[in-house]
DNA sequence: CGGCGAAGTGGACACGGTGTCCATATAATC
DNA sequence: GATTATATGGACACCGTGTCCACTTCGCCG
């Protein structure tokens, strides 16, 4: 082997497949895109982009890779109530806004791709399951793994996109609603009822 | 027209295809079985089968249709804490136990089929979500709109399917897991917290 | 600077599923 | 038994996917 690394012209076309990719998601919708569009749209042949992305689904998860490692770093090491320190509920809570605005930023991007279940097999789902389970844990609830995903499910793109365009909430409303979640799950009092 | 009812041999056909696909779907998987397998294990043309079924969906919405339609009886006339008189907490617990059931009953089903956004679209979710918005509102929680589709959410069939293959849960945990959610959210009382 | 090997490229190809269409067959009415 | 609307079923074209291989380009080394 001669080049250990990524040679010039790969690495180029690697950038011009997913500058073209997040193009024509943000435009036509991902599930409407064909591997052909984004191929033709990139100048590159169909051999070139399955080399990479054998389908749509890791295109978009190379597209959303960025955004969620921010996020996944805030989580560990960011201040509270993201980070560390605060308690279990609002750190909770504090996720959830934080997913929703992932969402909406890139609701054009994971939806249609990020579907169904291949959603559970991405890293990134991995890693919000860790988080939401150790909070889970630190509140001391029985069966953390049994909550998990449960907890979790909200989040699908699915859902959220269904809340947004079907029912016309807002985003405020949905991580409101969210929060509201969170206190009863997790926090002793009945934080998303209204005082009585 | 001479014929206001359904033909006789159309009626036959119906029964047909709906036992065929019933069979396929249980031992091949439902996303793994095509029209074409359908339509020639019924015996029935490609025409046939496509006059009445679109697509593989509303196959699996009319094999659902009859089990459902049993409990949404069920929450309507039927005793608690199933049906109506129980406080709202309870009446969501049991919705959740009896959706588990319905679930595990019939994964094969539902899976694959009723899969994605389709879900929302069909009239059981319709019901679904007008039922534990009812129960959201008896317990006079804010905004029951926007907490409806949360609660729906860890009923999706890839979420359910994911928990009890992947993660290895048993239908009772995860039964167990919602109730806690409930009495969480609708319960004063943290109900799925282990007692302080 | 020229050639060499390997990685990268791109388009042609075959496959499979979907959905449509229409000539034919069949059931229900008269 | 004739008639007419409806149902039937298979043939057809279309589209997207994924594979494959002959050719090109890159990067290194003599």
């Amino acid at each position: 082997m001669l080049c250990p690394v990524e040679r010039a012209d790969a690495a180029r076309n690697r950038a011009r497949i997913l500058e073209a990719a997040a193009r024509l998601f943000a435009t036509a919708g991902a599930p409407n895109v064909t591997m052909d569009d984004i191929a033709r749209a990139a100048g590159v042949g169909r051999g070139t982009l399955y080399r990479r992305y054998p389908d749509r689904a890791s295109i978009a998860l190379a597209l959303l890779d960025e955004h969620e490692r921010a996020l996944q770093e805030e989580l560990l090491r960011g201040a509270p109530p993201l980070g560390p320190g605060a308690p279990p509920a609002e750190r909770l809570a504090a996720f959830y806004s934080a997913m929703v605005r992932l969402l909406e930023d890139h609701a054009h991007l994971v939806l249609g791709a990020e579907t169904g279940r291949s959603r559970f097999e991405t890293g990134a789902y991995g890693f919000w399951r860790a988080h939401v389970r150790s909070l889970l844990t630190a509140a001391g609830l029985p069966d953390p793994d049994a909550l998990v995903e449960p907890l979790l499910a909200p989040l699908a793109p699915e859902v959220y996109g269904f809340q947004r365009t079907d029912r016309g909430l807002t985003p405020r409303q949905i991580a409101s609603a969210l929060a509201g979640l969170a206190a009863g799950v997790l926090g002793g009092n009945g934080g998303g009822r209204p005082p009585s």
